[in-house]
DNA sequence: TTTTGACCCTGCCCCAAGGGGAGTGCTTAT
DNA sequence: ATAAGCACTCCCCTTGGGGCAGGGTCAAAA
């Protein structure tokens, strides 16, 4: 018999676990001390004690719960038993590190929303801006409706996308004029992938000489900066060329509704080269 | 003002939000209903709690604590304002994703241990067996020393390799006869990647002409094991050559000691092609 | 021998985010 | 009249301990 015990300080140092969780796992019968004095009800442990306790160490570090690690305590001493129990953790612990992934995808995406905001914001201070657009691969869904429904699909289209947007959304306008219905809208996310999606049209939009304009303001309010674009425009003697494209660079927020006197909106107008001076 | 309001079983249904968790975030001060009327304590919920409603939803839907909740209802009111907070949280999510990938690596190893015991005790019923063994990648830790100390290095090596490990330790044997100190032992895991580590030396092992012995039992009684194989070998006119090979299939599991009875561990004994038969 | 500081005991309350249930009150439909 | 259905408050439970209070114990120093 091997007479060499530790009180519970010194077990603790020895296995790294605290007073508190030894005196836990006496409680929940997961370690018994190997003798406990019955008048001071001290708990002394002993080596096999200092076995018992790495394995439960190496147990909770898999995230095992004290109850599982008592049923696999009784029921097996070799690691052979325990293979079927482990199978199941990592089922759940991919689970969690699948649904730890997805938040951290809406994360970026509302992130890298923001900064894009930004960016844009400094770059240009709401002054009308002649440039050229790239190409760039984007989902559409095309609809005729009412340019206030576009909010709408613009929701369906982010749900579907999630993990695949790398941009702000937008609209494509195929009329040549204002239209309180029917409108032929599209509405449109920057894609990284070519993936398939049922009702999404995942396509090369193509590039474009643009006049744009950075509008603040809430999307009542556009029709200002439509009739600034559209007589500078004018004044340059450019010829607009369809779709309109506008970008919402910052409208609600995904979690916030924000204020609308926050919100910009770029509307990029095509213009053809001919007759074209800056 | 709008006169419409729900109380909480149409408000719960609505959004999703159990009655309890409606009730917690009233008594927390995180969204108060509209109206509670002051006889029977019923709480009635507005189209801005509606609102409200959807905005924690999303916040607890990316892991948010109801006290960081608040603190961000109560300072934002634009997904602007809280980039810096969704970016410490992606950092706290990206923290617990790798501490659940190492714990899927760790649970992965034993399985794979595990596995490959089941199999080699099924393809091999303890008996002398000649076979081939394909040249693997190794890291070896060399030492002098006793056989005892094997274990130990084992161990070392092990923390070092962990997710590189791709097979059960082995030990290599390059004295000529049993050595109780001082002797030249090698041990070692079949790693996947060719990396570098301290002390450790990666390398590629040869294959070689073995004659084979699955040893089930205590390390202790391995001498029995080792006559059955050497007498094996001298009646066949086998000539033996260095390094020996032992391979620790089942030894001390990762969590539990395990019973020694049921340790396995196979002998393997290269022999010169030269006036062998089978 | 006494004291002192370190150590140990039990018991109680706390954390997060609710779940479950008991006991009670309020309408309303049958 | 009564039963169903909904609402309310209050209390206990979960995990894996942390922190503290009040009191008992141990071993070495004065």
């Amino acid at each position: 018999m091997k007479e060499l015990l530790f009180n519970i300080g010194e077990f603790s140092r020895m296995t790294g676990l605290s007073i508190k969780a030894l005196r836990l796992y006496h409680e929940k019968d997961i370690m018994v001390p190997f003798r406990i004095d019955e008048f001071t009800n001290y708990r002394f442990y002993s080596r096999s004690n200092l076995e018992l306790a790495r394995i439960i160490t190496a147990l909770r570090s898999m995230d095992f719960g004290l109850k599982e690690i008592k049923e696999l305590l009784e029921n097996f001493d070799d690691d052979s038993g325990i293979v079927s129990a482990l199978e199941a953790q990592k089922l759940k612990i991919c689970h969690k590190i699948l649904n730890y992934e997805k938040i951290l995808n809406s994360m970026d995406l509302i992130i890298l929303k923001e900064k894009t905001v930004q960016n844009k914001k400094q770059a240009n201070a709401f002054q009308v801006e002649e440039k050229t657009i790239e190409p760039m691969l984007i989902a559409g869904l095309r609809f005729k409706g009412k340019y206030k429904e576009a909010g709408k699909y613009i929701g369906k289209l982010a749900g579907k996308m999630s993990r695949n947007i790398c941009g702000p959304p937008f609209c494509l306008y195929y009329d040549k004029e204002y239209k309180e219905e029917d409108a032929e809208i599209e509405v449109c996310y920057p894609v990284k992938e070519e993936k398939e999606y049922p009702n999404v049209v995942v396509r090369r939009l193509k590039g474009a000489n643009v006049i744009s304009l950075i509008h603040n303001g809430p999307y009542e309010q556009l029709s200002h900066s439509y009739s600034k674009i559209i007589s500078e425009i004018k004044s340059r003697n450019g010829e607009m060329d369809l779709p309109i494209r506008e970008t919402y660079l910052k409208g609600p927020g995904m979690i916030f509704k924000g204020n609308p006197q926050n919100y910009l909106t770029e509307i990029q107008i095509s213009v053809r080269e001919s007759g074209f001076k800056t």
